[in-house]
DNA sequence: GAGTGGTCTAGACCACTGT
DNA sequence: CAGTGGTCTAGACCACTCC
């Protein structure tokens, strides 16, 4: 605030943006709290309501603010955040050979956030697609192969927006051969996806993520409820058999604010 | 741009930002094509200019397009994109100990993009800094230990903005056996930071990779050619030696529209 | 009903790019 | 030079929230 009167070659609008952010990074306007509103802004900074505008769009896209209609732009707040890591493959392999009571105790998503399963909900959706080109080439299948297409939602109670988004495919003969595999009514499965190929025969035996970041698409920022200016990271889960098959895709959709993600790698020791 | 004249609840220049992005995805605006400019727009949809800039506001933020000052705006073209692997570590190990004539050769970079040598543009700078409280408690150090500073980025030559751009932290008092290491005028080092630390005795043992994704910082978007809107991968790399030391932290900055990386992970057998 | 953010208009001047 | 996108103004009406 005090260097605006100085001369700057930047519009106005972002110097008024900067400061404001500068503004939330010193604490001067903390999380939460409403920023004022924009006729108040306009006035203080001697600008249009337009070019106002323009500077909090600006602190929109940096995921500094969240504007609500007809009550005011408010301070993000830090969200609920989450670490997954990779230990999360081992450990609900582990799980698959306990028994169903103990299975069902706890859920991976669980075990990413520290919540009980009392603190999420959980949404379920079952069809089947024939393969697209590109799932084709990562199935090794001919396009067209029937694939059982699943779709979950994760939520925290908390904070009603969903977690995570989750899209999965399945080669759908090698579910098939157990049919309660085909429903959704009976998710959530007691041990998760890697206990539902079991059941099948199927043993893991390794797992490739594949990692992206983008803007969300509308419809994703509205249900992951970020800001259309805050990321998304896109993992693209690959499971792979003992007989080298693949028998799961899936397509996990993150909040960039709240995700974390931790990858372990061990190197070969020099033997000397 | 055929059902544009029937009734709809939705903002006028969300549609015609739909619209176009519709005509990009159907590629009757092919990549590295302009636009129709502002005016002509606002003419052929009937609006302000200003709705108009809107609606390609809405185009930026999807990472569709970008404007040009005084040229136009254009469809963006896919850029070169970059797969990094996990294996990227174990590589780097095994070089460590190869001739410097051979670790000249490649670096790890072109490992990844599969450019040559000569296709690619490398800066690097050197400081000291004092541990700030979250590296002094990565590093396991009081907060104020003298630290190694380094700042990098490689660039592909075909297209002038950096593929990355690396922070590095290392303990000054580790490294600072090698006086060789404290000057930036012997990069790029062949066989990069894992040989520079067997040069003072030290053998990584493993690697942990924290990843997130954010909208990039106004003055990493003009590095990184992105535009605001478009999201970075920000990985944070920590490698700790033989004995439990962490030795290294970089933060890897890597535009979201062009890297992907990729984990492997291996899960052990069940023993029937 | 008063106040908020969301949309929209019709103008203006500017810096920059091409010719 | 004409044409482009970037900034900015001073208004207007709307949907929404809260009292």
């Amino acid at each position: 605030m005090a260097s605006m009167t100085e001369r700057d070659w930047r519009p106005r609008y972002l110097q008024v943006a900067e400061d404001l952010r500068d503004q939330i990074n010193r604490g001067e306007l903390p999380a939460g709290e409403p920023l004022p509103s924009e006729t108040v802004l306009s006035e203080t900074y001697k600008l249009s309501r337009t070019s106002v505008r323009n500077a909090i769009k600006q602190l929109k896209d940096w995921g500094l603010v969240r504007a609500e209609q007809g009550r005011g732009t408010y301070v993000r707040a830090p969200r609920q955040r989450v670490r997954r890591t990779t230990e999360r493959y081992q450990w609900e392999k582990d799980r698959v050979r306990l028994s169903e009571e103990e299975r069902r105790k706890t859920g991976a998503t669980e075990k990413d956030t520290g919540l009980t399963m009392d603190g999420l909900t959980f949404h379920a959706e079952y069809g089947t697609v024939e393969a697209s080109e590109t799932l084709a080439a990562t199935f090794g299948v001919p396009v067209g192969t029937r694939l059982l297409h699943r779709r979950y939602q994760t939520s925290s109670r908390q904070e009603n927006a969903p977690l995570s988004l989750v899209y999965s495919w399945l080669p759908y003969d090698l579910v098939s051969a157990n049919p309660a595999l085909l429903s959704a009514d009976n998710e959530p499965w007691p041990g998760g996806t890697q206990h539902q190929l079991y059941t099948v025969g199927i043993e893991i035996d390794r797992i490739v993520d594949e990692l992206r970041a983008r803007p969300p698409q509308p419809d994703e920022a509205a249900i992951l409820d970020v800001e259309p200016g805050v990321s998304v990271i896109v993992l693209r889960k690959i499971s792979i058999d003992t007989q080298g098959r693949v028998v799961e895709v899936a397509e996990n959709i993150l909040p960039g604010d709240r995700y974390e993600l931790v990858y372990n790698t061990q190197l070969e020791r020099w033997s000397e």
